[in-house]
RNA sequence: GCCCUCGUAGUUCAAUGGAUAGAACAGUUCCGUCCUAAGGAAUAGAUGUAAGUUCGAUUCUUGCCGAGGGCACCA
C-alpha cells in the first residue's frame, strides 16, 4: 500500500525523485503522511485531491504534512485479504536466494549457557523472517569438540567418576558441564602468598588434551564418546523445546584441517611468519583490523584459521550459496572482521556472501549468578525453572498431563524468547527472573495470551453459529485502532528482513495485541442482536492469524489455551 | 594508547532525518457475577554534554564526559 500511494504521489505531482512517506506517530493525523518543503504545499494538495486514488478518503493539510486518511473500504478489503491469503505478509524479495545461518554453537562438554539460549533465539527468528522473504534457509550449528575444555570436563570425570546411569540425559549433562568447572578451577595456577605455583592438575589436564587428539588412549576414547553423545543428546532436547532443527552441523575438529591448509597454501602472499607463529597483518589493508596469529608457534590453528575452514566447508557443502550469516556475541565483532578480511583475500567472491550478526550479553537481574556455589545459572536451567514456575501457575487447569506439559513449555519459552526479541540485537540486555514468570504487560505471555483470548471469541462465535464477514456492508463506521494495525503487517516484516532485525516485529505485535485487547475489553464482540457482529469476528480472526504468523516469525508458538 | 558498540522517564526498552519523543514495570486513581482480570481505562515522569550540517536532529559529523567489548600464540 506505500507503495503504491508513493508512485501515485510520484505520478500526480510529477516528481522524479523519492518521496517520504511515513506513517504519523499519533494515529489522529491519518494514515500515511507525505512531508513536504513549504513551497507549493497547496498546489501539492490540489492535485492530490484532483486524482485521489479510490482507497483514499481524505486528505488534508497540516502545517507542512500532507496527511492522508485511508478509507473504510480499504480497511474491510484488507482484513478479507487476510482471511483469504494464507501467505499474506509473505514477500518473494529473496525468492531463489539460498541462505545459511548459523547460530548457537554450544560446546559439547560443557553447559549449555544463556549466551547460547540468546543466538538460538536471534538465530532462528532471523531464519524465520529470511524463510518468509521466500529465501530457502538452512540452519547451522558449529560446535568447539575438541580442545582443552573437553580435557578439563574428562578430567574431572575421572576425579568423581561417571554420574548415576539412571539419572536423565539433562541430570548427566549437568553432571559433565559440574566435572568441567571442576577441571576448569584446578587448571589455573595456585596462589601461595605471593608465590604462584604451576597446579599439579594442569599437566594432567594437558596430558588428556593431548590424548584427546591422537586418540591412543582406550578409557579416555571411551570417556570422550559417551561425554560427547550425552551432552549432544542434551542439546537436541533443548533444540526441540526451543524450537529448532538444524540442518547441518560443523565440528571444529573437522574443519581444524581445512583451515590449516588453507592458511599454509598462503603463506607469503596473505599470511606471514613471525616468532615462529603465522600470523595476518590486518591493519595493513584497513587500518581498524588488527594482526591476529592464525597458526600458533607450536604449530596449532587457532580459531581464526578454523572459521577459514569452516566458512569453506560452508560453501562447498551449499554449493551456490547467496549468503552466509553467523550470529554470536559482540565480543566475537573484531575477530571476525579479521577473518573475514583474510577470507576475502583468498576468496574474493565470498566478500559480499558474508554477514556477521552480534548480540549483547544477557544479565541477570537481582544478584542471581553464584558461579563459586556451582549453581551458576545456565541457558539450561533458565527453561527449565522458567517453565517450571508456569507450570505452577496451569497446574489448577483442567488438562491432562502431556497438555499441561506442553502448554508450560511453549510459555515458558515465549517468556524468554520474547524478552530477548523485543529490543534490537547487539544490545546487552538485562532478564529480570521475576518480572518474565510474572507475565506483566511487554512479555512473551501476553502476546500468547491475545491469541488465546481471540480464540475463545471465535470459539463462542461458531457455537451461536455467526459467521464472520469483511464486507463493508456488514462493518460498523467506526474504524478501529487494531483495523489500523493489521494491514502494516506486511511492512513490518519486509524491514525485519532487510535490516535482520526480529524486533520489529516483537514491538509491532505489542502494539498490535494491546489493540486488541482494547478492542475486546471495549466492544462486545459476539452479539447476535448486533449486525456488525460478523465484520467483528471477522476482526477478531485476522487479528489471531497475524499474531500467530507473528509468534511464529520470532519462533514462538500459539497455545490453543492458556 | 588505538579500534568497535552504546549513553533516552526511578527501572527495562522503542522511535526508516519529521508533527506533542512511544511502551512496560514501579507510583497515584478507577473498572470484579461479563467472549479467560495472565486484562482494561486514567494520571505523573526522559533525549549525558558542547558545537556543527539541515527548513527540521534522539537519529548524521566532531570534541568532551561516562559504560561495555576487543587489541598475537585461548575460544
Amino acid at each position: 500500500m506505500q507503495e503504491k500511494i508513493k508512485n501515485w504521489i510520484k505520478e500526480t505531482l510529477k516528481v522524479e525523485e523519492d518521496v517520504t512517506l511515513i506513517h504519523p506517530k499519533d494515529m489522529g493525523n491519518g494514515d500515511f503522511t507525505l512531508v513536504s518543503l513549504p513551497e507549493n504545499i497547496e498546489e501539492h494538495l490540489q492535485k492530490l485531491n484532483q486524482n485521489k486514488l479510490p482507497e483514499i478518503d481524505k486528505i488534508e493539510k497540516v502545517d507542512r504534512f500532507i496527511n492522508f486518511y485511508l478509507s473504510k473500504k480499504f480497511f474491510s478489503g484488507s482484513i478479507e485479504e487476510i482471511l483469504n491469503n494464507r501467505n499474506f505478509a509473505e514477500n518473494r524479495t529473496l525468492q531463489n536466494k539460498k541462505i545459511m545461518v548459523e547460530y548457537t554453537d554450544p560446546n559439547p562438554f560443557k553447559p549449555f549457557h544463556i549466551g547460547h539460549l540468546m543466538t538460538n533465539a536471534i538465530g532462528e527468528s532471523i531464519a524465520r523472517i529470511l524463510e518468509s522473504s521466500g529465501a530457502s534457509v538452512s540452519r547451522a550449528n558449529y560446535q568447539g569438540d575438541i580442545g582443552l575444555h573437553v580435557a578439563k570436563a574428562i578430567w574431572g570425570l575421572q576425579k568423581r567418576g561417571l554420574p548415576n546411569p539412571d539419572f536423565s540425559t539433562a541430570e548427566k549433562a549437568n553432571y559433565i558441564g559440574e566435572c568441567y568447572s571442576l577441571g576448569a578451577g584446578e587448571y589455573g595456577p595456585i596462589h601461595l602468598g605471593d608465590e604462584e605455583k604451576e597446579s599439579p592438575a594442569k599437566k594432567e589436564i594437558d596430558e588428556i588434551n593431548k590424548k584427546i587428539y591422537d586418540k591412543t588412549d582406550a578409557k579416555i576414547n571411551k570417556i570422550y564418546d559417551w561425554g560427547f553423545k550425552v551432552t549432544m543428546e542434551a542439546f537436541e532436547d533443548l533444540y526441540r523445546i526451543l524450537g529448532t532443527k538444524f540442518d547441518f552441523y560443523f565440528l571444529e575438529s573437522e574443519v581444524a584441517q581445512i583451515g590449516e591448509n588453507i592458511v599454509r597454501d598462503n603463506i607469503g602472499k596473505i599470511f606471514k611468519e613471525s616468532d615462529g607463529a603465522i600470523i595476518f597483518k590486518g591493519e595493513e589493508y584497513d587500518p581498524k583490523l588488527h594482526t591476529r596469529v592464525f597458526i600458533t608457534s607450536t604449530g596449532l590453528p587457532t580459531y581464526e584459521t578454523k572459521e577459514l575452514g569452516l566458512a569453506e566447508e560452508k560453501f562447498r557443502m551449499n554449493p551456490n550459496m547467496n549468503l552466509s550469516i553467523v550470529v554470536t556475541a559482540n565480543e566475537q565483532l573484531d575477530y571476525m572482521r579479521v577473518v573475514a578480511k583474510a577470507l576475502s583475500l583468498i576468496h574474493t567472491e565470498y566478500t559480499d556472501k558474508m554477514k556477521h550478526i552480534t548480540h549483547g550479553m544477557m544479565r541477570l537481574a537481582g544478584g542471581k549468578m553464584s558461579s563459586r556455589k556451582g549453581n551458576v545459572v545456565t541457558g539450561e536451567s533458565l527453561i527449565r525453572d522458567t517453565i517450571a514456575l508456569v507450570s505452577e501457575k496451569v497446574k489448577d487447569r483442567d488438562w491432562d498431563e502431556e497438555k499441561k506439559k506442553k502448554i508450560s513449555e511453549q510459555i515458558g519459552v515465549s517468556a524468554i524468547k520474547y524478552s530477548i526479541l523485543k529490543q534490537s540485537t547487539g544490545g546487552d540486555i538485562t532478564y529480570d527472573f521475576e518480572k518474565s514468570i510474572s507475565f506483566e504487560g511487554d512479555s512473551g505471555p501476553y502476546l500468547q495470551y491475545s491469541y488465546v483470548r481471540a480464540n475463545s471469541v471465535i470459539e463462542k462465535a461458531a457455537k451461536e453459529n455467526i459467521l464472520p464477514d469483511p464486507h463493508p456492508e456488514s462493518a460498523p463506521t467506526e474504524i478501529f485502532e487494531i483495523e489500523k494495525m493489521l494491514y502494516r503487517f506486511p511492512e513490518i516484516v519486509l524491514r525485519s528482513a532487510s535490516e535482520y532485525e526480529p524486533h520489529y516485529i516483537a514491538n509491532y505485535l505489542i502494539e498490535l495485541a494491546r489493540a486488541f485487547n482494547g478492542f475486546y475489553g471495549n466492544t462486545l464482540i459476539v452479539d447476535k442482536k448486533d449486525k456488525t457482529s460478523p465484520y467483528k469476528i471477522a476482526l477478531t480472526f485476522a487479528f489471531s492469524f497475524v499474531m500467530k504468523k507473528g509468534l511464529r516469525l520470532l519462533g514462538i508458538e500459539a497455545p490453543e489455551k492458556m
